[in-house]
DNA sequence: ACATGTGAAAAAATTCACAGCA
DNA sequence: TGCTGTGAATTTTTTCACATGT
């Protein structure tokens, strides 16, 4: 449990994505192939970064689901959850405040902001929405620690700059704007045109290459 | 430009999107060093990675913004523009479609599908919604190349089964559910809670180690 | 001087081959 | 046998050091 690769960290994030599947499904036991199946990484990679956190399979028998994914949030996630701040409530913003796939354990949105005042005071899927002029306040007393930037991209700056104020301390950016932040502040860019091109090039090397 | 590795595509896209912002702001030229600062990899990555397309910069001056951004861009996408199509017009389907990050020759959204069938018909930013019984036939005519998976979770397996039988080649799939396709079919999942774990997993790495 | 481009060295990630256990 | 776990070999990726062009 010395240290764990970044790349293993990604995976380990998928495998337990997998895993509240089997999970959902009643499944007490997986082996590192099933797994392999589900996530299109190799059994022998998926057992190689799983021995990283330590033995937790048993021979012959495969990883009990429920442990595989207590170890891995654990390990990854140091038994926290989560908490983060949303700003911007507009098509993207609802769609994150209404995603089903967070894990109230594991990730919990504690507020959301918007500076249409008559979306402020709203509560959706039973999250507030508050006036950006209080985001240090709340953030700091819901103890938020990741910022989404869901505004249209020219306040992404300016949504940045009261992030990173209210202590925040990663920041996920799904406007094509690139933001400005000093060097201890993590941010994520999701931007969506990367992913479809990002898509096209992986098909492009499949069709290239003799693959199947 | 005999091969490229796929981390250096990946890169490349990300130098793609910082050549458009600089092009923005007519910007006529570009040192890695500034690539490097704006995207947070070494300029030396950056030189190797763009010296992989051909000897595109000019010694003591730097790269020309746009015939880098052009190289890289044909170079990855073999001068193709990459066709969309979106399934599910709901709050997520609605903002890529408003999306104002797809630059029209290299990404283009072609047709949209919707089971509302109050929805069908309408347009959206330009882009006309369609009945999904439709999807085969107005894909094929419009040439789609990769589908979006923007429907609720529950019926991602299905609108996965239209896009393979209507000759989609690559899937992104927005939702939590994990879709089982064809081996030949690519697919790119963007979970956000997958996003914003790793963003979180980040952090904590950066805490420990003596980072600044 | 200043910035690109590149072969060689170093580091990291993946795959292999097999030990060990139920 | 069927599966996990791991040291060693292999491949990929990154970094270094410096040659080259203006």
């Amino acid at each position: 449990m010395i240290k764990i690769s970044p790349k293993a960290t990604a995976r380990s994030l998928m495998y337990i994505r997998s895993l509240e599947g089997l999970i959902k499904a009643k499944r007490q036991l997986v082996s590192s192939r099933q797994l392999a199946q589900m996530t299109g990484f190799t059994d022998v990679q998926i057992r190689k970064d799983i021995s990283g956190f330590g033995k937790v399979g048993t021979p012959r028998i495969g990883y009990n689901t429920q442990d595989l994914k207590q170890i891995l949030e654990d390990s990854i996630l140091q038994k926290t959850t989560v908490k983060v701040a949303l700003f911007g409530v507009g098509n993207l913003g609802t769609a994150i405040l209404k995603y089903p796939g967070f894990q109230k354990d594991t990730i919990q949105i504690v507020a959301a902001f918007d500076s249409d005042l008559t979306k402020v005071g709203k509560v959706v899927n039973g999250i507030k929405i508050f006036d950006p002029a209080e985001a240090s306040g709340v953030i700091r007393k819901k103890k938020a620690q990741i910022g989404i930037i869901a505004v249209p991209g020219d306040a992404a700056q300016k949504i940045a700059d009261i992030m990173v104020l209210s202590g925040l301390k990663g920041i996920a950016n799904f406007t094509p704007a690139s933001v400005s932040v000093p060097c201890h502040i993590q941010v994520r860019n999701i931007d969506f045109s990367i992913e479809f091109l990002a898509l096209f090039s992986e098909i492009l090397r499949c069709d290239g290459c003799g693959m199947k």
